[in-house]
DNA sequence: CAACTTTGTAAAAGTTTTGACAAATGACAT
DNA sequence: ATGTCATTTGTCAAAACTTTTACAAAGTTG
């Protein structure tokens, strides 16, 4: 029914709520799409048109109303509604992963940690044993899971991803070297991020910027 | 001198660098961009496109070197010489790039781990100890460092930055929830991973996927 | 050598971003 | 209470950028 929305303005999405949290934080009730254009060093034009791309939030002569249009955009994204998610791998970045989304006020919600390991097995991170990933199954049938976060290793992340399916999953949060949105069915999001590839991008950049600036190293 | 790269070719180019591995790593010699294509799920054109952007790495009816090809992007994206590497934060987040940085074969070497926490200061995450972040300007002085990451609170991330720019670091890899570009001087590159904006995409994507699919959960 | 493969690249098509402005609203003076 | 000026959105069209298509030229293979 709704026409399709660019990725490019999804991609932007996340980031104006950030920054008017941070607004509504400071106590701010009302921001202009000019003023938001200088804090977020991109163009007003882009935001007004990004915003209307899903309904009128603004008004002539006003602005926008902070709160208001941060609870649209939550909205937007699903993050008005607790998401139960399950961690996968509970090294050191499922670790990380576990603390931090139960961070995420209300919207996203760690129930269950697993991994293979049995010298992790038992352990407590944030009030969450880590279980057996053999116990996922019956896991999943008995709590409602929206998402499951990946922290494995390449090959294992595959074959986790087909069962997690399986059972019922249709949203991947992906950290695992390989691309698993080629391996799923359609009706499975999947986000992959791979860190090493951010990485690499900075180590180009420098690269860049060292070429252009000149190589002068204080030392 | 050279003709300014868009910024789209260069977010792909860490992707054909992880294929090209794994075709290498699986005994494949040569590959044309037509197969290539097929595995990645790009257009055989673009791979054709993007990589011209930097010379004539193929060859008509023959197709790419595999190694070869591999070894040309690793120069462009400056893969080929070992850069040295701080994170500052010893959560589990500090840790988890810590002993992953290290596992990129040759070209990412952490060298000094930091965080302000006496609890964890003089531990040992992989053969490297623990400092104090007091301890980063004598240890930038005495050590070749190119790139810092950052895995701390937002406010103290900002500071950080700063700290760590006026010391001499020209890269950036910054996981805290902050836009450090807008921080810094425009000879110094920053990667801003912000995974809680992949989560909030991946949530859209899940609810975009439930209505264009139905909300069928099997239980 | 002839048939086949495959690149590199020019041009077309498609997408995204920016610029410009009419219409709407708010704020203030009288 | 009303008019005027300043502000700011929503939106159309232009500009910029990216991707795809198409194909000549070059190289491979048997």
């Amino acid at each position: 029914m709704g026409k399709e929305i660019s990725k490019a303005v999804i991609k932007r999405l996340p980031r104006y709520y950030r920054y008017l949290g941070v607004l509504e934080e400071a106590g701010v009730e009302r921001i202009s799409s000019g003023e938001l254009s200088r804090q977020m060093q991109v163009t007003a034009s882009q935001i007004r048109q990004d915003l209307n791309n899903f309904g009128g939030f603004g008004q002539q002569g006003y602005g926008y109303n902070v709160r208001y249009l941060r609870e649209e955009i939550a909205k937007i994204l699903g993050l008005d509604h607790v998401n139960n998610m399950i961690v996968v791998g509970a090294g050191h970045l499922g670790q990380a992963l576990a603390n931090y989304a139960n961070f995420e006020r209300n919207s996203f919600h760690v129930v269950g940690i697993f991994d293979v390991d049995p010298a992790v097995i038992g352990k407590k991170v944030r009030n969450v044993e880590v279980m057996s990933t053999e116990k996922i199954p019956e896991f999943l049938k008995t709590h409602d899971v929206e998402i499951a976060a990946l922290t494995l290793p390449r090959q294992q992340a595959a074959e986790m991803a087909e069962l997690l399916v399986k059972n019922g999953i249709h949203a991947l949060w992906n950290f695992a070297h390989t691309d698993l949105n080629l391996l799923v069915p359609d009706d499975v999001a999947v986000q992959n991020v791979h860190l090493s590839e951010s990485l690499m991008r900075l180590s180009y950049n420098l690269k860049s910027l060292k070429e252009k600036y000149g190589n002068n190293n204080k030392d």
